[in-house]
RNA sequence: GCCCGGGUGGCGGAACUGGUAUACGCGCAACACUUAAAAUGUUGUCUGCAUUUAGCGGAUGUGGGUUCGAUUCCCACCCCGGGCACCA
């Protein structure tokens, strides 16, 4: 020993030693605890691995090799996701078949994971493309097929004409298709869609149980979408149809000013409306719209009115026309949406356009606080109040004045009965004694307000209305004013605010300063809804919903799932068309339907899959009735061998079933899962789906697959940028192992930064971790045989810090606290050969070759890898002697070095005695001081 | 617009349950070794004022609050990242 540190030698040494050794090799039993760590496999691209790509690898390696040394029977494989349109665009570039570059791909990948060192179980190797693999992915179909679960649809679909496919909802990014970035057309055609609309409720519920990060979980939610509403029945006027609209707002409805129908529901149905051809222009219109046109900025209302056809509100018979607009959408709820405008911000947007009416049916609720709060042993009478802002000719407000101090508009209640214009002169000629006004426009955003009013002592629950009106005259009668009730005065538009002493008044100046139809989107108290007035929101939905007899249902955002693409790389869909007997299951022992050989595999362009064309494989017998057949020439998308292919790592050589239930209840679930946030709506949605499918038919015994995922965070390229080849940032791993080795590499990419997090790569600062090596290399000749260790301390408290740390996915503190044992042991001079072990046990993990070849060096027989995880002793992480801070009135002044146990009074008195803090406290009153065992001590001083 | 997550030195970042902010690493500077450079080692490195030393003040996006004490808790706002979005 005492060579220079050469990486090269070393690493290939232990990589071919552990290789042959069968040593990570994970048994399907024992009577150990079970680790099931999983990494998403990879889609062998023909580029190769960048630095980035093995950063999970290196977390699941990491964190596999302590649990294996915790004493678990550790499974940990690696495969590869090869079908798919990447595979097939690079086979069709470089004119080899794809199964023939797939296989190149593989090779390259796994000679790159190779030189990394990981501890894969590679007898457990699975590829999605090998037949015996995705004679599963196929079973799985059929069996869905067998529960109703796929289906034959005829809608039309996100069609990307550049890929010539059809795509599901998840793989568009802003209307655009996700791998090419071309606009998505709308395309009707025949397709085949998974039902996993049946399984929203269950995906979004068990979420809560899921040890996953809240930003994927949140991720989800959005996703599936879920909101819960009424659905109402709206008769159509001298029909017997029926519209049903969904909303989340039925406290609402008798503020609805209208109905509207998707354009697809008035494409499909008869309505009777005159103005047919001016509709029928108008869906015209909008089919020629992508989903990014109909969405785009500004994107002005349209619409077009059914003229001859209107509906009837269920709730006061009112008559209400019915349009037909875009913005309501047919794949949604049951496109159909009754409008609120006073209530919705699109209904308000439209109805401005249509100069449709704003009624105002919630009011929001303001609750008096300090004097003014509710009390519950008081009476509380209830009010409806009619106020009006009344203007005079030079722009000027009349407010009353009550009491010299208390300012508000013209107001005045009425116990029982309804706010009208009546009402509004009554009570301008009363307060102000002005008889002649004029009323602008309708009574706008009322307000709602609980409160206690001292004067009366009693609780008021007031719904307040406003109206605007304009001084037209001067002439005045007798009134409350001149029985010396209260004062007037006018005001202008800028002192009002300040002056209102009401809450209720205020909120309503600043509703009329911002144009007086303000909509009100949230939830209040309810007015001018007949006998629902006063209720809350809360309880006007499903009251009213019951007066109507609607329905409460849940409704999701999630789409059922468009799984056939017109493209060859892919699985077969396991379906036979008959004439006589129609759509009919691939028996299971004629599994798997093998993908054909194929002269062109490149896309058809008419929308058929390039298997159409192979009528050799196309046609075949009926299985039920062995007339003739013509097998289903749709193939799976990319996602399909993915969403279960970690169920097949359990027992990847079963030619009997998909999974052996025992080795799969042995296994079952995946305990930690480590990849990239992007799968958050897709990979994870879709695996979600098919286990809990697999679950219900008893093929696996856990509803959800992962239990705990993490997330790696991107390696930026240096510029910042993402690595790739466009930009020529890439840095290949390969030549960062040969420079710097393996244990560098591993070490540097879990130290640059928080695991989950984002950071740009920087191999000026790879040198660190190198550098560390370096010294614990010349550690080993430092090494004596003492038993006295000087270390004792830092090294129980690194025992633990690591250990927590790898638990946690917090490796750059895991390291940097080695770091720190290291720096002691150098400042010790040495170290005991017990406690150099121990260090390079914590350190295996993360460097497992220089660990293995220091650990064979210094007397070791077996692999440090099978070296039992040290465990700490808490008594031993605290040091003899400890510093505590003493801060006067919460500023830093001085510390001392007592022992650890030292009393608490001991501790105040040498504080206090210390000369600096005597300066301190000189000449001041010690109110108290605070003691924090084993940190500091806050003397309080007035 | 709604919902999440996050803002700390020149840089990546650390900080227990409210308890000495800036650990660890990079970079930089000085010194040692060297003919020289690299490598290595030692020391220093938030900032302002003061400066022989000691010292005093300020700083965790901004502004307030709670507390003996706030990066940590509360309120308002600004900025960055992500998800959803004409979803009724």
């Amino acid at each position: 020993m005492t060579e220079k540190y050469d990486h090269k030698d070393i690493e290939k040494k232990w990589q071919d030693t552990w290789e042959k050794s069968g040593m990570y090799h994970s048994n399907n039993t024992s009577s150990k605890p079970k680790k099931y760590v999983l990494d998403m496999f990879p889609y062998p691209s023909g580029e190769g691995l960048h630095v980035g790509h093995p950063k999970g690898y290196i977390a699941t390696d990491i964190y596999s090799r302590m649990k294996r040394m915790q004493g678990f029977n550790v499974l940990h494989p690696m495969g590869w996701d090869a079908f798919g349109l990447p595979a097939e665009q690079y086979a069709i570039k470089n004119k080899v078949h794809p199964s023939i570059a797939v296989a190149k791909n593989v090779a390259h990948y796994k000679e790159q994971l190779s030189d990394i060192g990981f501890d894969y179980d590679w007898s457990r190797e699975v590829n999605t493309t090998d037949p015996a693999f995705y004679k599963w992915t196929q079973w799985i179909f059929l069996k869905m097929f067998e529960k109703g679960l796929a289906y034959e649809s005829y809608e039309p679909i996100n069609w990307c004409p550049s890929c010539q496919t059809g795509l599901a909802n998840e793989d568009l990014e802003d209307g655009k298709c996700e791998r090419c970035g071309t606009v998505v057309e709308k395309k009707p055609m025949r397709q085949w869609v998974l039902r996993i609309t049946k399984y929203a409720d269950r995906m979004l519920e068990d979420l809560d149980a899921l040890d996953w990060p809240v930003s994927i979980k949140e991720s989800q939610k959005n996703w599936i979408g879920r909101s819960e509403g009424a659905e109402i029945d709206f008769k159509v006027k001298n029909s017997d149809k029926i519209i049903t609209v969904f909303t989340t707002r039925p406290d609402t409805l008798f503020g609805a000013a209208y109905c509207v129908l998707a354009p697809e529901l008035v494409e499909n149905g008869e309505w009777g409306m005159e103005n047919e051809e001016e509709v029928r222009e108008y869906l015209k219109q909008v089919k020629q719209k992508t989903d990014i046109e109909r969405t785009a900025e500004g994107r002005e209302k349209t619409g077009v009115k059914l003229e001859g056809v209107s509906v009837i509100n269920p709730a006061n018979g009112e008559e209400l026309p019915l349009y037909v607009a875009d913005y309501v959408l047919g794949g949604y709820g049951t496109g159909a949406v009754m409008a609120v405008p006073a209530h919705d911000e699109r209904d308000f947007e439209f109805a401005k356009k249509f100069g449709l009416p704003i009624k105002y049916v919630v009011a929001p609720r303001i609750i008096g606080e300090g004097e003014r709060a509710y009390r519950p042993n008081f009476e509380t009478l209830k009010r409806k109040v009619t106020n009006v802002i009344l203007e005079n000719d030079k722009g000027q407000f009349l407010l009353l004045i009550e009491n010299k101090k208390d300012f508000h508009f013209i107001g005045g209640g009425i116990e029982d009965g309804d706010t009208d214009i009546e009402t509004v002169h009554k009570e301008t000629k009363e307060e102000s004694g002005y008889t002649e006004i004029e009323i602008i426009g309708d009574k706008f955003n009322p307000v709602s307000t609980l409160s206690f009013r001292t004067p009366k002592q009693k609780n008021q629950d007031i719904i307040g209305f406003f109206y605007y009106a304009k001084l037209k005259s001067d002439n005045k009668i007798f009134c409350e004013v001149d029985e010396g009730k209260h004062e007037i005065g006018w005001y202008d538009k800028d002192q009002i605010a300040d002056l209102i002493n009401s809450r209720t008044h205020k909120t309503a100046w600043l509703n009329f300063l911002s144009g007086r139809n303000q909509i009100f989107t949230g939830e209040g108290d309810l007015v001018d809804s007949a006998q629902f007035d006063r209720l809350s929101s809360e309880e006007a939905k499903k009251k009213i919903t019951d007066f109507v007899k609607g329905r409460w249902v849940t409704k999701y955002r999630l789409k059922d799932w468009v799984f056939s693409r017109q493209r060859y790389w892919g699985e077969p869909i396991p379906l036979i068309h008959c004439e006589k007997c129609g759509v009919v299951p691939v028996p299971e022992k004629d599994l798997p339907v093998m993908l054909p050989e194929v002269e062109s595999y490149e896309p058809t362009g008419t929308g058929e899959s390039p298997l159409a064309d192979i009528s050799e494989w196309v046609n075949t017998k009926c299985p039920v009735c062995g007339g003739a057949g013509k097998r289903e020439t749709n193939t799976m998308p990319q996602w399909a061998g993915s969403s279960w292919y970690y169920l097949r790592y359990m027992d990847p050589k079963n030619t009997a079933s998909l999974v052996d239930k025992d080795k799969e209840k042995y296994w079952s679930p995946v305990d930690m899962y480590v990849g990239g946030a992007e799968h958050a709506t897709r990979h994870l949605i879709y695996a979600r789906f098919y286990h809990k499918f697999l679950y219900d038919i008893g093929v696996v015994n856990y509803e959800e697959p992962f239990i705990r995922l993490q997330n790696v965070g991107l390696i930026m390229a240096e510029d910042g940028r993402k690595m790739s080849k466009r930009w020529g940032n890439v840095v290949n791993p390969d030549d960062i192992v040969s420079e710097y080795g393996a244990d560098t590499l591993r070490l540097y990419e879990m130290f640059m930064g928080p695991f989950g997090q984002a950071v740009a790569w920087s191999t000026k600062s790879i040198v660190g971790p190198r550098r560390f090596l370096e010294r614990v290399w010349k550690m080993r000749d430092k090494v004596n045989e003492s038993h006295d260790s000087k270390a004792e301390a830092v090294l129980h408290r690194t025992i633990k810090k690591v250990g927590d740390d790898i638990e946690t996915f917090g490796f750059n503190t895991a390291i940097s606290s080695l770091m720190i044992l290291l720096n002691e042991l150098e400042k010790q001079e040495g170290a005991t050969k017990k406690d150099y072990e121990t260090f390079l046990i914590l350190l295996a993990p993360f460097a497992p070759h220089i660990t293995e070849e220091l650990w064979r060096e210094i007397g070791n027989k077996e692999s440090i890898h099978l070296a039992l995880w040290p465990t700490y002793d808490a008594s031993k992480c605290v040091v003899k002697e400890i510093t505590i801070a003493i801060q006067v009135s919460g500023k830093l002044r001085d510390s001392i070095i007592v022992k650890a146990d030292e009393e608490e009074d001991t501790i105040k008195a040498l504080a206090i005695a210390r000369p600096d803090i005597v300066k301190w406290v000189a000449g001041k009153e010690i109110k108290k001081i605070i003691v924090v065992k084993g940190r500091l001590l806050n003397i309080v001083v007035l």
